[in-house]
RNA sequence: GCGGGUGUGGCGAAAUUGGCAGACGCGCCAGGUUUAGGUCCUGGUGUCGAAAGACGUGCAGGUUCGAUUCCUGUCACCCGCACCA
């Protein structure tokens, strides 16, 4: 596709280019630094015209008005903004929600509003149509790029934070969006922080009992730690050695009990960057294993970091997507994500102990040969033998004299590899013998253990038992280090003969590995016989025996990893932990909020870029007096100190649940005021929830998880947060670059022919994300400015599906804005600027338009289908320029004004004033289509002859299917095509269509 | 490699979901208004063809009276994940 090849080309026009001396030039070069012109008129031209100016003076005025009169307030059930409820206690409620944005220092690019611009007309026309709707928008406003920009400026983030949200409201609200200000929230408000923190809190008190019920019924819920830890007390749990739980320590005890919590402390594997003095994303290591920003080694290594225990809530997860109407790929990639696979788990003796595995094909076990570890396996020290045993492959070695050394060296290769270059998929596999041997449980055989990187810590075991005769890679490695392969499943001969090759069982003649199902053969033992049964029944017959044999049992696995929930900045909230000699402890709730310490030393200490060994220090271990604290934390111990948690929270947890907050903005000292909450979050969830689909995984994931926690521990009343997701597309734009590759600023590209030059030099063009990285970015402000925020919104939703990602073209805003102006002429006298509606009664003809745009824009608008309507609604207008170019029936202008009114806000609410009406329209009644006039009283009926249009005729509606067929074939062009011809068929469909098949 | 998505005029797109392909808009062409350019208004504009007509929804098949729509294969592009056992 991409055909948009030889064309013209935002921003800048074909053609010669003109003199800039001239005004208003378009197709000039002239607009590239001008941007578009206004629509400003030139002396002389009508007085009253809709213009840029106009539309400008017309929105601030009506922006002003619903500041002022509270317009998008929107009232509670009860608490401190439900003043006015009675008013609308009969009505709907409707939730509509935006995906927050990150208020960026480069402000809003006319890509972002799409989905904000969306959801305003949605919420608009839900308003008109009786609903209490809440619509509002917030900021996430924690996050790194603030961060960096403290430490490039030396500002403090909360003012460059505080700038940007100021920039994006005033943006925001140029636009005419519909929102409660009340409930404009920030995730970097105090309260807003004590609201995260006092989630934290609960999340932090609670751990998953998979013996509970949950609210839904089903098996695994969180409770409140003090019932966990009631269970040890009274007995009814056992601690893990069997003493009964007074007799425990209190060191032992918290242990106990904080590694049940929902929020825990763990090693897990990082990518370290001492030079940054931060962990790093993977995608923020280069495929050379450095970091992106300034190029610093970095490691993998294990580090102590928080988690959150999402895995526990994997099941539900993946079941509760059937609970929503989200879009079936989201799902699907959730589905994807979280990863269930069921196998089972095998142990396997070896002398430092049973190596669990996890796999999806015990019925493969008759064939499992080797063994691998990931390098960094916790048990591979303890079975690195002292020395190679006699008769090892050279090829296993790696050429090094002992088995220590090999292993050290392979895991320090490994280490210093970046994922992405670990994961790069190469022919050869790579890995060591670890010189120790395990048993196969199922055949008593002694096994070779090797460490390979293609074996990932992550997931599963972080060990495998290899089937080499089962699985490509392992078929990979054992080729490469000449390990056995045996089959345990006897392929089909069509499998044999697709790769040319002859039916066997003897491996060493295998081209690959065989995935497929088939009867097991190799699969006898003493009290086991797999051979001949297909796949899943040895699966179960194989998972019956490892659970009789004490070897292991069916098992369920996922993909999902534990949420890494700590990061070493300064930017973020932070935990309400503090530590003692003996672990973490959570503060409470009356402590809250921890505020953020004010400090002017916002990066993280950075070390010896080769120091792989260094630890983290973060920013806020550096303020002492705040780091040490001296609290009573009620918990009967008096003043105690304490060292304060440094970490501070990943910028997802702002995020998580700021629907809830929306709900009561004002609240303080609890997480929800119930009535409130039941009432907006109704059954389901939020209503609508509309945003990029790029959040599809990370955010929607989080956001469910603390979302059940919260269910389960009965602060929310739906099992889910949102109930309807619709992705929106990206508006994307053409970017230039020079022969170096760098971007040029392509508001200074201009067209010649089909190539691109800038500043006279050829360059490139590429389509991408519209932004200051690719120096392409156009603003809501300068088209606002050139033709009025009405005009941005009705052309951003007439681009197309907004579900589709689509190229901006300034050029193409103009017909929105025609067709403004031609609505505006419906109502008002541009020469004079009186209002000129007659009161003349409309035809038939008018009322079936009419009706017809009506009842096409109400069809489309739940399905968020927003641009069709405009179309119809062109047409509309079109309709009554033309019958009446010197004013309209007023029975016909003021359904039109109310039709675009969620579209051109301002636009509408000023015609709907001009037309004698003083209250806003805002909750005025949508018009209503007449079903009389959706049927009209003739149809066009297309009559085909071997499938070609070769007539149309004009019936009556209704006509019958012989009648109709009688006057197909007596239509002159018809019975042309039909002369000489044998009609061997008359397909007849009574209103629609006639087609003869004639021989 | 796996998963998901998208391919329709010069461009953004529409097609009531199997029934007149290209609504509506941008751009372009012609005309009108205007001192002039722009704005604004009117008309035209899928391709080939003088016309009749033929062709046309990435490509190749198939199902059907009839396919942008359903099926099979294939190509291109975009997004996500990736040695996931």
């Amino acid at each position: 596709m991409e055909g948009v090849g030889g064309g013209r080309v935002y921003p800048f026009l074909v053609g010669e280019v003109k003199t800039a001396s001239r005004r208003g030039l378009v197709a000039c070069s002239a607009m590239s630094d001008a941007g578009p012109q206004p629509s400003t008129p030139a002396p002389g031209g009508p007085s009253f015209r809709y213009n840029a100016t106009l539309a400008g003076e017309i929105e601030a005025r009506w922006q002003d008005r619903w500041d002022v009169e509270g317009t998008f307030y929107t009232p509670n059930p009860t608490g401190p903004l439900s003043e006015g409820f009675d008013a609308v206690a009969g009505a709907k409620k409707l939730f509509v929600m935006d995906m927050f944005p990150y208020p960026s220092g480069a402000g809003l690019h006319v890509g972002h509003p799409l989905g904000f611009i969306a959801t305003d007309v949605f919420a608009r026309f839900k308003r008109m149509t009786g609903h209490n709707v809440l619509h509002t928008m917030g900021f996430d406003a924690y996050g790194l790029p603030a961060e960096q920009h403290a430490v490039a400026t030396g500002q403090h983030p909360r003012i460059n934070t505080e700038n940007n949200v100021a920039t994006y409201r005033r943006q925001l609200r140029r636009l005419g969006l519909g929102h409660d200000p009340r409930r404009a929230v920030s995730t970097t408000d105090g309260d807003f922080l004590e609201f995260t923190q006092r989630i934290f809190l609960r999340i932090f008190n609670a751990w998953f009992d998979p013996e509970a019920t949950n609210p839904l019924g089903g098996p695994g819920a969180a409770r409140h730690i003090d019932r966990l830890i009631a269970s040890f007390a009274e007995g009814t749990r056992p601690t893990p050695d069997g003493r009964p739980w007074s007799s425990l320590t209190e060191r032992e005890q918290r242990t106990l009990v904080d590694s049940h919590r929902l929020v825990y402390l763990a090693e897990v594997p990082v990518n370290w960057c001492p030079g940054l003095g931060t962990i790093v994303a993977n995608e923020e290591v280069t495929a050379d294993g450095r970091s992106d920003r300034g190029n610093f080694p970095v490691f993998k290594r294990n580090m102590t970091q928080w988690l959150m225990r999402i895995t526990a809530y994997a099941e539900r997860l993946i079941d509760d997507l059937d609970l929503v109407d989200w879009p079936e790929p989201v799902r699907l990639m959730q589905r994807n994500w979280i990863g269930r696979s069921l196998g089972a788990r095998v142990s396997f003796a070896s002398t430092a102990g049973d190596i669990d595995v996890f796999t999806t094909r015990p019925d493969t076990l008759f064939g499992a040969t080797f063994m691998v570890l990931a390098p960094e396996h916790g048990m591979v020290s303890a079975l690195t033998t002292d020395s190679w045993p006699t008769g090892t492959d050279p090829r296993w070695t790696n050429g090094h004299d002992t088995p220590a050394s090999a292993i050290g060296a392979y895991q320090s290769a490994a280490a210093s590899k970046s994922d992405v270059d670990r994961q790069v998929e190469t022919k050869t596999k790579t890995g060591v013998f670890t010189g120790s041997f395990a048993v196969n449980p199922v055949n008593g055989r002694d096994v070779p253990i090797f460490i390979a990187d293609y074996v990932l810590t992550g997931y599963g075991t972080g060990a495998i038992m290899a089937v080499p005769s089962g699985d490509q890679r392992d078929f990979e490695f054992a080729r490469q280090f000449g390990l056995p392969i045996q089959a345990t499943i006897r392929p089909p001969d069509a499998w044999f003969a697709e790769h040319q090759s002859e039916p066997s069982l003897d491996c060493a003649t295998w081209p690959m590995a065989y995935v497929g199902d088939g009867p097991a053969v190799n699969g006898t033992n003493d009290s086991l016989s797999l051979d001949g049964r297909g796949k899943a029944e040895a699966i179960a017959a194989m998972n019956a025996w490892l659970e009789a044999n004490g070897r292991g049992h069916g098992s369920v696995q996922t993909k999902l990893r534990d949420w890494l929930f700590s990061r070493q900045r300064y930017w973020g909230e932070p935990f309400p932990i503090v530590h003692d000699e003996i672990g973490p402890i959570a503060l409470p709730e009356s402590m809250l909020p921890v505020d953020l310490p004010d400090t002017d030393q916002f990066a993280p200490r950075s070390f010896d870029p080769e120091d792989a060994q260094s630890e983290p220090e973060r920013p806020l271990d550096r303020l002492v007096d705040w780091k040490n604290a001296t609290l009573d934390l009620g918990n009967g111990k008096g003043m105690c100190t304490y060292l304060r948690e440094t970490n501070v929270m990943p910028q997802w947890a702002g995020s998580c649940t700021y629907y809830l907050r929306y709900i009561d903005p004002t609240l303080v000292e609890a997480i929800t005021t119930p009535e409130n909450e039941r009432y907006w979050m109704g059954e389901r969830g939020v209503d609508l929830y509309v945003g990029g689909v790029e959040h599809a995984v990370l955010h929607l994931l989080y956001s469910r998880f603390w979302h059940k926690v919260l269910f389960d521990l009965g602060i929310v009343g739906t099992p889910e947060p949102f109930a309807r997701l619709f992705n929106q597309g990206y508006i994307q734009a053409y970017a230039y670059t020079d022969p170096r590759g760098m971007y040029v600023e392509a508001s200074e590209v201009e067209e010649r022919n089909g190539e691109f030059f800038h500043h006279g030099e050829r360059v490139n063009r590429e389509y991408g994300k519209i932004g200051k990285s690719l120096k392409n970015m156009v603003s809501p402000d300068e088209i606002c400015e050139a033709y009025g925020a009405d005009t941005l919104r009705l052309h951003e939703m007439s681009m197309g599906p907004l579900e589709q990602s689509k190229p901006w073209d300034t050029r193409a805003v103009s017909g929105a804005h025609r067709l403004l102006q031609r609505i505006w002429r419906v109502v008002v006298d541009e020469d004079s600027g009186t209002t000129r509606v007659t009161d003349s009664s409309p035809t038939n003809e008018d009322l079936v338009v009419l009706h017809r745009t009506i009842h096409a824009v109400t069809a489309a608008m739940d399905d968020l289908r927003v641009n069709t309507p405009i179309a119809r609604i062109t047409e509309l207008t079109n309709h009554l320029t033309s019958t009446y170019p010197n004013g309209a029936p007023r029975g016909l202008a003021e359904p039109l004004v109310l039709l675009v009114a969620p579209y051109a806000p301002h636009l509408a609410e000023e015609l709907w004033s001009r037309l004698g009406n003083r209250q806003s329209l805002i909750r005025s009644p949508f018009p209503v289509a007449n079903p009389a006039y959706l049927v009209a009283d003739t149809v066009d009926v297309p009559v085909q002859v071997n499938g070609k249009v070769r007539s149309v005729l004009t019936v009556a509606t209704g006509l019958d299917g012989p009648s109709l067929e009688a006057l197909a074939r007596a239509d002159e062009k018809v019975a042309s095509h039909l002369m000489d011809k044998t009609v061997r068929k008359a397909v007849v469909i009574p209103g629609k269509l006639v087609n003869f098949v004639v021989s």
